[in-house]
DNA sequence: TCCATTGGTTGACATAAGCAACTAAATTAA
DNA sequence: TTAATTTAGTTGCTTATGTCAACCAATGGA
């Protein structure tokens, strides 16, 4: 691989994170962390157990752990042993959680046009496709 | 803005969170956190002021001013009072904070090469025209 | 039945980050 | 020239975030 090639995307990462520090501070106007807001999203498209939600999160067990409780203690969630595996808690979103989850939504669309704003709709366009390029090319 | 181009946008957003999970981990192989290797990088890139690296990086400025004291005392970086305004202080790296810095510098790169090494590299070629696209659309 | 594995929890701890109050130097304005 | 304001950076204090290892109970295989 060129050295030239591996700069440019070293590069677009450290713009695109600077790009998702600014979007992602929409949790800021909720109560909720970016994290709890991310596993919300995700318990509702379907990752719902503790497990998925490492794998896809990467994240330590044992500090999920926490959170997830938190997000019970908070009435966001709640938990459902899995009667064909009892070691398995099935995550499930309750009203409150859905609610939430509206509310943090609707912010953090507020913030992708807000960051938006500026660029000609054209532009726009050629962006979600150059997503959607990176995204097609880069998952394995 | 359409809700579908948000809803994609917000989508890449998260995959590409975790591509630079993934990647960030560079620092893990030396002792320096992600933090204190991008920090390494700009001063070397002339961002050499506590308080350009504040506006860059978007920090708390005693959190900040605390890990530019740690990068001080593992004689990585000195400072230097600006003589034309003796309030600044400008930020220098040391012969050893060049030599991590380059350590640094080539696990990331390794990092990279890894992430794509099963991808063609008529496919490296237009993610990165992607990414280019990307920056140059949305760079304000 | 014993043992290794798996899903999840807990305790103890370490690191990262944020807020506010504070110096000292520089700038503005009177 | 001095008084008020702003700016660059530091420090004390606190909370949030994340890590590691030990653990328990359920499962599945030898």
């Amino acid at each position: 691989m060129k050295q030239s090639d591996i700069d440019k995307i070293r590069q677009f990462d450290r713009f695109y994170t600077n790009v998702l520090k600014l979007t992602d501070k929409y949790h800021l106007h909720t109560h909720y962390t970016l994290l709890e807001a991310r596993i919300l999203l995700e318990i509702n498209a379907g990752t719902n157990t503790a497990n998925q939600l490492l794998t896809l999160l990467k994240l330590d067990k044992g500090y999920l752990s926490r959170v997830l409780k938190k997000l019970e203690n908070d009435k966001l969630i709640s938990k459902e042993v899995d009667p064909s595996d009892l070691r398995i808690k099935k995550l499930i979103l309750t009203n409150d959680g859905h609610a939430a989850l509206d509310v943090i939504n609707s912010r953090a669309d507020s913030q992708i046009e807000g960051l938006f704003a500026n660029v000609p709709s054209e532009d726009i366009n050629n962006i979600i496709k150059s997503m959607e390029e990176i995204q097609n090319k880069l998952k394995e």
